[in-house]
DNA sequence: GTGTTTGCAAACAATTTGCAGAATT
DNA sequence: AATTCTGCAAATTGTTTGCAAACAC
């Protein structure tokens, strides 16, 4: 009986987070949309994200330090969380992603998906590193 | 200067952990210690967790559903978390471990570890499933 | 004795919820 | 008209912190 109905805010969290290249939390978020409808909540934010999550529509990062993340790119890729400055970065591992899927195969429960969060310095917070940085 | 000094709220919170092999929450671990030092306090659970987390002698696992988990298990495994009960298992996957190995060879950015999680029905949660339950 | 750890309670951060009114169909 | 969605504020959950007393070295 829930029929889904249009949502301008909605919308406009999408849209955001999928402009936007890093991984956002709610009240990254909150900020933005606010710069357009100017009177939004942040609990109006957590509702739309929450759901979007369970629509399939977005991704929800948890990477162990502070708020939950939000990813729009839904094309398979996996996660660089710097222990340093606290980014999340994106990380095309094509064989890696290979191995899950064989991986999947010998499991016994039934896999539905996979997050894999790598952890580090980033380039950017390595001084000591004679790379183009 | 910060010399470590010998608990035995720390020693009972990290055998615990260890002699569970599930992946307890910190009130799950409050509870299982209060038996044995009755007017434990959860704050000392926490400070303790995440001592032992930087030492690198037990691990954070954040499943994106509820409280941080913690494993005692420092062997190289990853985790299925099922998104009907909520459960988290040990997911062993050798030719999955040997992709990471090769995948961090490829980035840029230093990694220093790693963390899978897996989402899925597990196998006590999809009924129509003809298997030993 | 010095420095670390504890229990307790209060503080804090992130997220969820109840409700009356506004928006969508 | 019926139902969903929003803004607001209060409530809840998970975790951290300040402090005086207890403990370890």
């Amino acid at each position: 009986m829930k029929t889904l109905k249009y949502s301008r805010q909605r919308e406009c969290i999408k849209e955001m987070l999928i402009t936007r290249k890093d991984h956002p939390t709610a009240d990254d978020l909150y900020m933005d949309v606010k710069e357009i409808y100017s009177n939004i909540s942040l609990g109006t934010i957590y509702r739309n994200l929450s759901l979007l999550v369970s629509l399939g529509e977005i991704r929800k990062l948890s990477c162990g330090e502070g708020a939950d993340r939000f990813d729009g790119n839904l094309t398979p890729h996996n996660h660089f969380v710097c222990n340093k400055c606290g980014c999340v970065k994106d990380l095309r591992l094509p064989t890696f992603d290979e191995a899950i899927q064989q991986a999947e195969k010998y499991c016994e429960d039934s896999i539905q998906g996979h997050i894999t969060y790598f952890y580090g310095t980033c380039r950017e917070c390595k001084p000591n590193k004679s790379l183009n940085d």
